[in-house]
DNA sequence: GTCGTTGACCAAAACGTTTTGGAGATATAG
DNA sequence: CTATATCTCCAAAACGTTTTGGTCAACGAC
């Protein structure tokens, strides 16, 4: 229910004159072009007059048309970060946790991110339309899938861009990950170091590359233990927050044999925790609970200290790192891949000698 | 980590000729006004010529570079949302419940929505880059506090923006919000009427406005029904998260006489119902609880169904309204306030006869 | 047959920058 | 003293649109 629309605001574009590079060419009786040059740092200008000129700018207060600048240079300045618009992206705590990071970096590198949604059904013409109008100068992708569409797009388009995981194509373009396939390989090593004969393995949305790399890393991890592979009991929670972890574990707990429970993520470590709790268990003494901790700042982990052992990855860093990935395409035409570290976080009573230092840090 | 450079790709600027408006007015012999005019649905083009110009512009794939238009029409298309780079605010579901509504409306409005983030210590030099380099229309201003800095430097600037919230100045610029004061005034009222004498009110951080109106709201309430001030027990989170709510309600637990639980939050909400059901107190029978819900969309409410009682609200209304504002700012120079609706979610056994529809729906 | 009106189109200016390809002065080398 | 390099600076073109202020022909009214 708006009240009446008050009084008149003075729309952008009906302003007084806007103090452009004229002014200060006609303040300081200079060319135009001497007064870009030495506010772009050129070497042809005189260190006297650069003063100068960044004195007057400063004294009749201009600033340079970013319109104009982007126009001339086809270069925007800023990444375009697309979300598809169903209720449950938003909802997922690891999201903001990226965009923190990404935030950041951009901020520090004078870029802007034009973020931006999308109906699922129309995936990729938000991206045709922002590389057709040539708005920003390269592109953020989050959470791909097998065969994903827009990287299928972005990479017949020949623009810069990034992706928060990678798939079979990842040499060809961009990505920032975490070594997904490595850590869970290495925490199946260490459930069955430490005794266990069966667990569950409460993982992510397969629909996801980085589930399914997950999954295949406990799976090898087995077959290069000669163990079967239903020693492992693969559970698939469909929603990154924690009421799967709760339900799925109670599932697994009807399975007696089952002493390890591994999770894809903290927040469903917490309600697993809980479970067991309720269900009369004592995680880290009659049960051991391993997760992926993806470093959500808020997370109370209190709970869960010194009885599930995390594999700690910050988020933050990936965001940063895939908005430096993109500059760096637009500025050096390089396109790289960048492994997030990954910190085992071992909780009391867990020995994990078999884990090498080097082999955690992929 | 980041791995060696590979192979070169296209840098932004640096590709194959774009298409222009110059390539569809070659394309049919009709000058560039025409094409343009045709475009933008002017009256002063046939339409039968207009329809060629269509056709011609898909078939040679023409599509308007963003940053001339920009440039001559002085309009950006895009709106500004700049966040402090702290490190408790990304980690604020609530935030990112009013991103989906911002994002849903951007896309609906064809808007860009442009995020950076500012260092804390100098708050409002993002909001000044963006004003004097022209590069957004106008702004969105979340969390505001009393005296808050970006609207006395938005307001002087003569810019369109929208607070989500509102101070004394309201009346001045435009804004979304929800009916805090109100509200809690009748949260208030129902916690009496229900027979309660002494109840805890935990508010959020009053740094911000939203919870000082919250404030205002019980307070009044109380004097309205010639109570002393000290029937509500004020305690503050500072953090929207939801642990200060287990120990702000364990705090309460401390005196007998308080029977009643208010909640800024459901995030709080939820751990008070825990802290309750730890100490022995039935929630729904020898508590009542009751609390503000903006609508999280993936809280589980299951454990707190029918036992807390919710005024309901949605963040991604405020979100789109938010968009909707700056938008007709920007196009008809007038200013509005918006209220959300709010809603009254009643736990089984509460009777609230004394509030009527209409002041609920302020 | 003349006069206004309408319909369809267009040339050129404007938006505010950066960049190109110089020019002129001064210093340096031969 | 001349040729050449080095400093400074600049006029004009370019980026790709929208908008202004027309023109010209066809048409109907009188």
């Amino acid at each position: 229910m708006p009240d009446t629309g008050r009084r008149a605001r003075r729309a952008p574009g009906a302003g007084s004159r806007n103090v452009t590079i004229k002014d200060v060419s006609a303040e300081l009786g200079l060319s135009i072009t001497t007064i870009s040059r030495a506010l772009n740092g050129y070497g042809d200008v005189s260190e006297k007059t650069r003063k100068r000129v960044f004195e007057a700018a400063r004294r009749i207060g201009y600033t340079p048309n970013r319109n104009a600048q982007r126009l001339v240079t086809q270069r925007s300045h800023s990444i375009a970060w697309v979300q598809p618009d169903d209720e449950n992206k938003f909802t997922d705590p690891h999201f903001v946790e990226v965009m923190a990071g990404v935030l950041r970096e951009a901020r520090v590198s004078r870029y802007d991110i034009v973020m931006s949604s999308e109906v699922p059904s129309q995936q990729i013409a938000t991206y045709e339309r922002y590389v057709a109008d040539r708005s920003v100068d390269g592109f953020i992708v989050d959470l791909p899938r097998p065969n994903d569409a827009r990287i299928d797009y972005l990479l017949e388009a020949g623009v810069p861009f990034v992706v928060h995981g990678r798939d079979t194509r990842a040499e060809r373009y961009g990505w920032v990950d975490v070594d997904n396939y490595g850590n869970f390989f290495n925490i199946a090593k260490l459930v069955i170091e430490n005794g266990h004969r069966k667990f569950a393995f409460i993982n992510g949305d397969e629909q996801f590359l980085y589930a399914s790399a997950r999954r295949r890393g406990v799976e090898d991890a087995l077959l290069a233990m000669d163990l079967p592979p239903d020693t492992a009991v693969l559970l698939e929670g469909t929603h990154p927050m924690g009421e799967a972890g709760f339900q799925l574990t109670e599932l697994a707990l009807a399975d007696p044999a089952i002493t390890a429970f591994v999770y894809s993520s903290t927040l469903m470590a917490i309600e697993g925790n809980a479970a067991l709790l309720r269900a009369g268990r004592t995680p880290g003494e009659d049960a051991m609970l391993v997760s992926m901790h993806d470093e959500l700042r808020y997370l109370n982990l209190a709970p869960i200290e010194g009885v599930v052992t995390l594999v700690r990855s910050s988020l933050r860093s990936a965001g940063r790192a895939m908005v430096a990935e993109v500059i760096r395409q637009c500025d050096q035409g390089t396109v790289s891949g960048t492994i997030i570290p990954s910190l085992f976080d071992l909780a009391e009573g867990v020995t994990a000698q078999t884990i090498s230092r080097d082999v955690l840090f992929a």
